[in-house]
DNA sequence: GTCATCATGTAAGCCGTTACATGATTGC
DNA sequence: GCAATCATGTAACGGCTTACATGATGAC
């Protein structure tokens, strides 16, 4: 989960660890009070795996080779954007890799189970331009599917009689809430049969990508896949 | 929060503990999917911290003795509820004590710094009618002012023009349904605000209960403090 | 010079999960 | 006799949180 949501935002440009957590917490509803207790160790863990490299490092891709000047290699990966850099020191800014993508793809399709819940499912909504349109669809359909279920429980619940007050509220309000969610993912189902088809969407994830150009993390960005809580899960 | 809800639970009546799994999953929706893993170990816990006896054992509670016919004692604690009880060995039915009344009282009526979420307060709110009146407008209006800024972070990240179809979809979904529960909340406020003084629904919770009245777990139940998932948390 | 913020990390521990092991009862 | 369900438990492990430790930079 925490490794899907960070290389789904290295995806989009290169990252320090302090700045992965501001847009968790900010852009990311779900996943807001991830701490740096487990977002560094999977940060790290993600680097044994090859996923990431470390800025000034430039992983085994051969053709562009270290100049020398550790410095003046860092200075490279600097992040762009935003205000100008303050602290130059102690940053590992973190770029994602080819074995990185493939791993991100991976995760991103992968059909879990049983334990998908609304974190899960929003978070690969958040990235879901990276999946392909049919894999995209069967995200949705599953989702809808255990909404149905879950507004059937619901349901069942709510007909009880003898609920007091507080709990009859609560399955009522449940009931009704997983009846707009149906309601919203059957609306983006629709537009994704219909207009899905375009192709417009799908960003291939795995994609072809030669060479790390350092112009893209500045110039590409689509912004942060960013959405703020679906879940109810978190504060 | 397992410890609370079966403690909720077993202040209505007895039960065992695959029966108040059953329970947990079907009419709590959140902890829809707690395991015998965690259940049973939390059950555990509670009889070793004296919350709750298994039938047969009359606690320290003098007054009722034992007879000396294990077989006999038991007997009298098979719940009553529901179709004859089929299997009849290897049961361990629970009932709360008085210092179990004490934790659950404890457990509800505190104020988790952080850590609230929806499955927490779900759960708090299902058993609200054990809440002071006090206690539950500030469970309320704890809640609201937690989602009141989450509407705001929701609002912030709407804005965003960048955002691709899916991420922004999520965002207004998110922003929507955030609104809706806030709204609500101001509902049961209002209530509580209104109606709520008349007293009719507090039934302390360390109620003064000296002997453990057999038949009460055969009449008293208002039925369990059921209420299906508000949590978009889990399944 | 000191405080707030930025920045990275480690250690202990909780809470829960999966998987495994066991056995009784009922229906066929 | 066998399978399904009911019923209880243990063991290993995983992920995340809290609390702790450290230090650089910039503002005042």
């Amino acid at each position: 989960m925490l490794e899907l949501a960070i290389l789904g935002l290295l995806e989009e440009q290169e990252l320090h660890g302090y700045e992965i957590r501001r847009r968790l917490r900010e852009e990311l509803g779900f996943l807001a009070n991830v701490s740096f207790g487990s977002l560094y160790p999977a940060l790290a863990r993600l680097e044994r795996s090859g996923a990431v490299v470390a800025a000034g490092e430039v992983a085994s891709t051969p053709g562009i080779p270290m100049t020398g000047s550790l410095a003046g290699e860092r200075a490279a990966f600097w992040p762009r954007r935003g205000p100008a850099p303050r602290s130059r020191r102690g940053r590992k800014v973190y770029r994602i890799t080819e074995e990185g993508r493939r791993q991100f793809a991976a995760l991103l399709a992968a059909e879990p189970g049983a334990g998908e819940d609304a974190r899960s499912f929003g978070l690969r909504l958040a990235f879901a331009r990276y999946l392909p349109p049919a894999a995209r669809l069967r995200l949705l359909e599953r989702r809808r599917s255990q909404l149905q279920e879950r507004l059937e429980a619901a349901r069942r619940v709510a007909a009880d009689h003898q609920l007091d007050r507080y709990a009859r509220s609560l399955a009522e309000h449940a009931k009704e809430s997983t009846e707009q969610d149906i309601s919203w993912l059957d609306r983006l189902i629709a537009a994704e049969r219909s207009g899905g088809g375009d192709g417009v969407h799908w960003t291939p994830s795995p994609a072809p990508m030669p060479s790390p150009d350092p112009s893209r993390a500045a110039s590409a960005a689509p912004s942060s896949a960013a959405a703020a809580a679906v879940t109810k899960g978190l504060p």
